[in-house]
RNA sequence: GGAGAGAUGGCCGAGUGGUCGAAGGCGCUCCCCUGCUAAGGGAGUAUAGGCUCAAAAAGCUUAUCGAGGGUUCGAAUCCCUCUCUCUCCGCCA
């Protein structure tokens, strides 16, 4: 969420910037509203201050046994007339924070500007490719051909997009979490953390999955109140009908978290915290749940876009001087992996267009994939700036002064199943076999090599 | 799932319709006193928003006592709904 004051100041400016994430700010809507809720705000509170001022004077009369008909007659007539005022306030403001929560954030000043990801910049590389003397397969024909990997039976279990792993393969695969969690935890300062995989709309709200972005999400509807269930029951039959509440079911329901972003964050939300307790470094290990609508026909073999799928996800809560620092710092973790892994790279400085939409920048790490012949996202690291700490109203209290809004910097570091991808594919031998990276032998018990 | 108790400021805790953003204590900050890592005295100590203002400062003002709604001129206090926490029983990895 961007500051409404800058709104306020400054809207031609922040539509300008915006467009050049082609996100077209409703400028109109937005200052007819605005500018009714100054009317209204002000209308209301007016209201409000001479009810209280009655009410004050009612209260001193009356424990000086005084008659007070008077001042009663005098505010008789404010009720209605709050009320109507207090409802339409509500209602505009309601509107205007509806508009704000899907305004994406504002680029950096560092981020390249383009219309799509061929505007991307590279920022790095690290590593050569290795040269292969034979025909090099994907990791679908890799896997399958050492009897370790399933997507027919995955298919029958659940549907497309999911996978099933056996044997080494799923090993290697529990391997390269533990390796991720070891690294940053024992070498980069990060504490580890083992988080809900269901969350509220709250906390998807919190780091801007929600409102706008729900079709993405796995939902878990609860059942209850306002269902079928109750009612059939004649007194919660009564109890519905005259009820009050204004009770919405789908705020209750519970989703899937689609990456530990999404917990981690949301750790700080409705908080302030210390100043020495900064810089807060997470990270953890969870599966992730994407409902993958509108990506239909992408990548739709292999284990590259999966349903579920398991991360090792990276966060700092930071001071707001130092969250460029960490966001350099943070991609450097995750690029760590992938060179103890032996995988070559590279990093992308995401152009305004493709960036997401909580983030000021963005760095794409991108491992190499040979039978692709291309880099794939393997990694995505953002500074979210303030955006997301408005949302989850995350503030650290300062030496002097008001307390101030954070800055949330997140990463993966990495997805584990297409580094596993990356390591079927590059570390394959002629005969179908796969040499394990040796930063992963004790993690596997000393195997070196999957084979069939 | 059944029965009961509860939710107040950083913490503890008072407050059952009126001047309460909230007594008191603890903690914290600053000052004073004290020649010694103690004790005492004083002051301060929630958050968000709006308006006036070029801005700052300042002033005025609104909201918030788990959340939402209601009753009332007026609600931390009364009523309704929900959420969460705790205790006992049941079930359970």
């Amino acid at each position: 969420m961007l500051d409404i004051q800058l709104l306020r100041t400054d809207l031609a400016h922040v539509a300008r910037v915006l467009a050049t994430r082609n996100y077209i700010f409703p400028t109109t809507e937005f200052s007819a509203l605005e500018a009714e809720r100054k009317n209204l705000q002000t209308y209301t509170e007016e209201l409000q201050a001479r009810r209280n001022a009655a009410s004050r004077q009612i209260g001193n009369a009356k424990s000086r046994g005084e008659d007070v008909s008077s001042i009663l007659a005098e505010v008789a007539s404010l009720g209605d007339e709050l009320r109507q005022a207090e409802a339409q306030l509500q209602k505009t403001q309601a509107a205007l924070q509806q508009i704000l929560l899907q305004i994406p954030n504002l680029p950096h000043s560092s981020v390249p500007e383009g219309i799509n990801e061929a505007d991307n910049r590279e920022v790095r590389r690290w590593g050569t490719p290795r040269a292969f003397d034979f025909m090099v397969r994907d990791h679908v024909s890799i896997g399958e051909g050492l009897g370790l990997l399933d997507f027919p039976t995955a298919t029958k279990l659940s549907g497309a997009r999911f996978s099933l792993m056996t044997g080494a393969l799923a090993r290697l695969h529990r391997a390269l979490a533990q390796f991720m969690l070891d690294t940053h935890t024992q070498e980069h300062g990060y504490t580890e953390a083992y988080v809900p995989y269901l969350v509220n709309a709250e906390s998807l709200r919190g780091t801007g999955q929600l409102p706008k972005f729900k079709e993405d999400l796995f939902e878990i509807p609860r059942k209850k109140a306002g269902s079928v269930e109750v009612l059939s029951g004649q007194e919660n039959y009564q109890d519905a009908l005259t009820s009050n509440s204004t009770y919405q079911p789908e705020d209750d329901d519970l989703y899937l978290i689609p990456t530990a972003e999404v917990p981690l964050s949301n750790m700080v939300r409705d908080r302030i915290v210390a100043l020495e307790s900064l810089p807060i470094k997470l990270t953890a290990h969870t599966p992730c749940f994407r409902s993958e609508a509108g990506s239909y026909g992408r990548d739709t073999r292999g284990m590259i876009r999966q349903h579920q799928f398991e991360k090792v996800e990276l966060v700092q809560i930071v001071h707001p001087q130092h969250s460029y620092e960490a966001l350099e710092e943070l991609t450097g973790h995750a690029e760590t992996i992938l060179q103890k892994l032996e995988l070559p790279y590279r990093v992308m400085a995401l152009c305004t267009a493709d960036m997401g939409f909580s983030a000021a920048k963005t760095y794409d790490i991108e491992v190499w994939l040979p039978e692709q012949n291309a880099f794939r996202e393997i990694s995505s690291c953002s500074n979210c700036e303030a955006f997301q700490a408005r949302r989850m109203q995350a503030r650290f209290r300062k030496e002097k002064g008001k307390p101030e809004l954070l800055h949330t910097i997140n990463g993966s570091g990495l997805a584990v199943g297409r580094t596993l991808v990356a390591i079927l594919e590059n570390f394959q031998n002629s005969d179908g076999s796969v040499s394990i990276p040796e930063i992963l032998h004790p993690y596997m018990g000393g195997l070196v090599r999957l084979t069939a």
